[in-house]
DNA sequence: TTTGGCCTGTGACCTGCGTCACAGGCGCGT
DNA sequence: ACGCGCCTGTGACGCAGGTCACAGGCCAAA
């Protein structure tokens, strides 16, 4: 139905890549086709070929890497309006990560050339893609840089300030399990219930199944910073 | 000069991200002020508000990010022909990363004026820059999962191998010290020298002051990949 | 209500790696 | 020739974090 179009409309023009785009090809990019994801349901796996690219309507993906025995850590974790998948698009080469959906989710699917022709007509939208895409390498050189330097408590105190902060609400609650933030930290369940602990006995969070309360920002950083004590 | 001039043309046209501009293009390019860096000597630290990027006509840069206490590790390491520092001519913002030269070397250096006009007028310019970055966030995602799955010995050994790819020569010798290899894996020298060692005594690689000389690839590569045994 | 699965909490143990300390060798500048 | 600095080689030590094992609680399905 067309409000629907309307909507999906509205979000790209908002997200960042396309807003530089005139709204005539914005309505053209809302023909192509959906594609729904329930949780957990795997959209492609690395070393898949690549046929299109991918904008978040709704829900959330995860982009992760396989290790060795079955553990996988994550990349990135996009939401509504992000973009996904174009690295394959653009040289030609497999995915070099798994996409996931970490919540139920519905994706619009864009076509390898109508992505490129895209590019060719509007160079705006060529930079708008170039800046998403150094977006990429800087968060992506941030995580190299954590792992190298931060130690575990550090870099969970980080990743628990930079979720909250996507939450716009002052005390705000995570719903994830601790297996989740494990996966995203690259380390072991157990210790980052340690970790936790110590933070919830300082007082920052409080922890509850499945939920992470954020109760003070402030100590929060101070762990994420501070190597000393 | 102009056979000077000449030259440099032809790199340029022979680096991938500037074959596809037309030949006028290039001739414009090469009038950029080029500039010379000593060994050790630094072009731009992170945080360095950004004017310009640079091409790489001669010697090597070494991309690398710094820690709490004066330890900094490699992102990456370029060479003639690379492109970089790209991505705060794109977003505005500040230098992520600091760049030194690690060989005496001699730079292009292209304002971001001219560089944001070139993109705009050459669609095909700009699906090589935006698969120069590609290549840059997968290459920057292999560092990822090097750091959250390898052990320092198989990351150490497979460093040693891609160096080593680079020579065209059948029993290349690297030459760079053991110092150097730390910086680049985010390792102390001390462990770095102990594996160094394992592999010599497996006939993989003869160890003399500030040179490795591959003697075995094969067994190199087993290195990098076995963490059995 | 019971059962089985997921999530959390905690301990014991092992290992890889950083740190510190030191020793010897090569090379360069004076 | 001499000394000093950089590079390599090695051992002792400590610690962060992975692994394993297990226990208890919540939830959903039967």
């Amino acid at each position: 139905m067309s409000t629907d179009q309307e909507a999906i409309s509205r979000l790209l023009s908002s997200a960042a890549p396309f807003s530089s785009l005139p709204a005539w090809a914005l309505t053209a990019l809302c023909q192509s086709p959906r594609v729904m994801l329930g949780r957990d349901e795997i959209l492609f796996s690395a070393g898949d070929r690549a046929e299109a690219l991918y904008v978040i309507i709704s829900g959330e993906i995860a982009l992760e890497i396989d290790g060795a025995d079955g553990k996988s850590i994550c990349v990135s974790s996009l939401k509504s309006g992000g973009v996904f998948g174009e690295l394959s698009i653009l040289d030609g080469k497999p995915r070099s990560v798994g996409a996931r959906a970490a919540a139920p989710a519905t994706l619009l699917s864009i076509k390898a050339a109508s992505f490129l022709a895209l590019i060719r007509a509007h160079p705006d939208f060529a930079i708008a893609i170039l800046k998403d895409l150094a977006g990429k390498v800087r968060s992506t050189n941030g995580h190299v840089s954590g792992l190298s330097f931060l130690s575990l408590r550090s870099r969970l105190a980080g990743l628990i300030v930079s979720l909250a902060d996507t939450e716009a609400n002052a005390a705000p609650s995570l719903a994830m399990t601790q297996h989740e933030l494990a996966g995203r930290l690259g380390a072991s369940r157990e210790k980052v219930n340690g970790h936790l602990q110590a933070m919830q006995t300082a007082g920052a969070i409080r922890l509850a199944r499945g939920q992470i309360e954020i109760l003070n920002r402030a100590a929060l950083r101070r762990f994420s910073e501070a190597e000393n004590s």
